[in-house]
DNA sequence: AGCACGCCGACT
DNA sequence: GTCGGCGTGCTC
């Protein structure tokens, strides 16, 4: 018997396989999808098994399979089919694609860890000798009271008897010790509360058919309930005997809706999301393998998760970004859902308040299903919104907060209810200049201003990370003449303390969310009315539900709408109307204050007038005027190294290549700087693809990723449809 | 990826 | 004369 097998170097020269022979001992063991350990040339590797065949059809002389790794980890045939689908369409090698669907605990990797988790209990090994014992040593009174207790209940956890005591028992050989998996997170059966969906929710419940393939896109305005229906359809799928997988953003509110399906679900869950632990996350993914849970609530990886029987798979608030890997492999989590919809002839859900107009324009053309949920639950009722002009209010000199959010503020804290403040920016000030000899403070291994810090006195790039002291004097002059421009979050918080003294203000950010906890702990203590104020960058936008919040303000709603992307209306307009939606979200009437600089921007009037649709048909306009998505796919392609002389040479000759080889229909655009040129110390050219169809196209890019493979100066990004161009 | 083989420059 | 630079080729 010999096996095909891929092994673990992640490099295009490798990614093919390798036969080697299947030791007899083996034979009955292995399986397709195992992992393995082999020889390979003068070393040893770790692998997957591709294939299994009764002879060697190759004129090589196999090697023999020197073990298996983990024989409880076996990818089944839709796991093997999945990565290959995935390694096709970002065009990654297929052991890329295999150890991005497996919890890092499982991929391969050179340093050994243990996972597993044990409960050490201590059981009598003769009840007869234990006896005989106690009366031997009489005046041992804590020995034998373990060994009483031990006589009543058999077995006691390791922990709850002093070390001292266990050695001199085992000494005597009265005991023996047994080890007993666990799992890191047990969550007990709640009492589960069944919700009564209202008629709207009812019918698009009923609009699921469960017999068939289809992708549907729930559109559903915040504070619709959408999460009560999903919860509704995996009841269905655990009633029918089947599985299910809920995919949530990568964002602090996972823990939040991750609760919500422990109450619906207890136990019959697997959760994975970022702030779990490596040991956490293998347990879940333990529970998964050995069949033990029918629910997987996670992010995006999740997407992967060997689920046998699945019933549905939905997406939550699909139009995040964080459902786009933005490194190697660049899939999307939503391409993946629906291959997998198609595998197993199962529905599959985009839920979203604002979907991308990519997922809308499907479902405009019949390739998705529509269904929609218009109205809020409850007695809540959508905010009003204000739209306030800060051009006037500048000439006032005020630079932050308008007169009319200061009077909101003022009116709402005084009725004790809750305030929530976006601004999207970190740190203090987001660039320092010298008004001497106009030296502007830059990352050196990034073209990004530094943003300054003042918590850690320090300048910072939000790109690659790299930090410095602040100066006293400028570093170009000399002259002691930095002036710092630029609000931040950080100095938001200062601003707000220095006029509402008496309000409780907690910021929530990258920087003061750090540590492990840290998210959950503000959104706790926000909810539990311990603050008056929340204040934060977009991570405060989407999905949080917190009744007593009745004011929201937006600090710069043009910091997003002026970024130079094809999609920056997209996600303003997405932003701007989820953090509305946290406003009045129960009884009391919310308001949301929106303060900028174009109030009449359309996305800034459509937010105001909450019509999606209106947003949706003028942005199609651009879309098609500017060829980009839905009307043209995109492909970015970046050529990437430490030389600017061969970057750019190299990109130009990418550029030809493509130029020979595509259609000639398809527009190749480029080579251009990328939008941060230099990153990292390594510089970055771009070209970009737009096309309707080019069945020359996959093959034309993986014959340039590999003439790019064996390019000792630069090296090749290749991003379907990316987010950012 | 890692390792060996191989062919040209400055050193005990 | 040799040690070592990294270019090239191979791994079942």
């Amino acid at each position: 018997m010999y096996a095909n097998v891929i092994i673990e170097y992640g490099v295009k020269s490798l990614n093919k396989t390798f036969i080697y022979k299947v030791p007899d001992e083996l034979k009955e063991k292995i399986k397709v999808g195992m992992k393995v350990y082999v020889p390979f040339g003068k070393t040893e590797v770790f692998g997957f098994v591709m294939e299994l065949i009764e002879n060697n059809p190759t004129e090589y002389e196999a090697k023999e399979i020197i073990r298996i790794d983990n024989e409880e980890l076996v990818l089944n045939k839709e796991m093997m089919d999945i990565g290959k689908y995935l390694s096709n369409i970002t065009l990654c090698t297929l052991i890329t694609a295999y150890q991005t669907m497996l919890p890092s605990s499982l991929k391969i990797k050179r340093q050994e860890h243990k996972y597993d988790l044990y409960d050490e209990y201590v059981k009598l090994s003769d009840k007869v000798k234990a006896l005989e014992y106690i009366c031997k040593y009489p005046r041992r009174l804590a020995q034998i009271r373990v060994i009483n207790n031990l006589l009543e209940v058999s077995k006691i956890n390791k922990k709850e008897i002093s070390s001292e005591i266990i050695k001199s028992l085992a000494e005597n050989n009265l005991i023996e010790v047994e080890k007993v998996g666990k799992y890191r997170i047990n969550q007990s059966n709640n009492e589960k509360v069944k919700k009564i969906l209202t008629s709207e929710q009812e019918s698009v419940y009923n609009s699921v058919d469960f017999s068939k393939n289809e992708t549907y896109l729930l559109y559903g305005v915040t504070g619709s309930g959408k999460t009560e229906v999903y919860i509704k359809w995996i009841e269905k799928c655990i009633d029918e005997g089947k599985t299910a997988i809920m995919l949530v953003p990568e964002i602090g509110l996972t823990t939040q809706i991750a609760k919500r399906f422990y109450d619906a679900f207890g136990s019959d869950v697997a959760i994975f999301h970022s702030s779990l632990s490596e040991g956490e996350k293998y347990d879940e993914y333990l529970k998964i393998l050995r069949g033990e849970v029918h629910v997987v609530v996670g992010t995006r990886s999740a997407v992967f998760v060997p689920l046998k029987n699945l019933g549905i798979i939905i997406i939550d608030e699909e139009d995040s970004s964080s459902y786009k890997q933005d490194n190697n492999p660049r899939y999307h989590a939503r391409d993946i859902a629906i291959y997998r919809g198609k595998y197993n002839n199962i529905p599959v859900v985009l839920g979203s308040a604002t979907p991308t107009l990519e997922s809308k324009a499907r479902a405009d053309k019949g390739v998705y299903k529509l269904l929609k949920l218009n109205n809020r639950v409850g007695n809540a009722k959508m905010p009003i919104i204000h739209v306030i002009d800060m051009e006037p209010e500048m000439k006032k000199r005020n630079m932050i907060f308008s007169e009319f959010l200061q009077n909101k503020i003022v009116e709402k804290l005084s009725r004790k209810e809750q305030i929530i403040l976006l601004l999207n920016r970190r740190g203090f000030s987001t660039y320092i200049t010298c008004s001497n000899c106009g030296f502007t403070y830059k990352c050196p291994n990034c073209d990004i201003t530094l943003t300054y810090h003042k918590s850690t006195n320090n300048l910072i790039c939000h790109y690659c990370g790299y930090q410095k002291k602040r100066d006293d004097f400028c570093p170009e002059c000399g002259e002691k003449s930095l002036n710092y421009y630029g609000l931040g979050t950080e100095k938001l918080e200062e601003k707000i303390k220095e006029m509402y003294p008496s309000a409780r203000v907690v910021r929530m950010d990258q920087d003061t969310t750090r540590n492990k906890g840290m998210h959950e702990r503000i959104i706790n203590d926000f909810k539990d009315y311990k603050y008056d104020i929340l204040l934060g960058t977009q991570m405060i936008s989407k999905g949080l539900d917190f009744p007593k919040v009745t004011l929201v303000g937006v600090i710069n709603a043009d910091a997003s709408l002026n970024i130079p992307d094809y999609r920056s209306s997209e996600v303003t307009y997405s932003l701007l109307s989820q953090v509305s939606g946290r406003a009045g979200r129960s009884d009391i009437p919310g308001e949301v204050v929106i303060q900028t600089f174009n109030p009449d921007h359309y996305v800034i009037e459509c937010v105001k007038e909450n019509n999606y649709d209106r947003f949706y048909l003028q942005e199609m306009k651009f879309r098609k005027n500017l060829k980009y998505p839905p009307y043209y796919y995109l492909v970015g392609i970046k050529v990437i190294g430490k030389s600017y002389e061969t970057t750019i040479a190299n990109a130009k000759k990418a550029k030809k290549y493509l130029d020979d080889n595509l259609s000639k229909d398809t527009i190749i655009l480029g080579p251009t700087t990328a939008s941060v040129f230099k990153f990292n110390n390594e510089y970055r050219m771009q070209i970009i693809i737009k096309y309707k169809f080019d069945d020359k196209l996959m093959d034309s890019l993986k014959d340039l990723d590999n003439i790019f493979a064996n390019n000792k100066d630069n090296y090749l990004e290749i991003d379907f449809n990316p987010l950012r161009i």
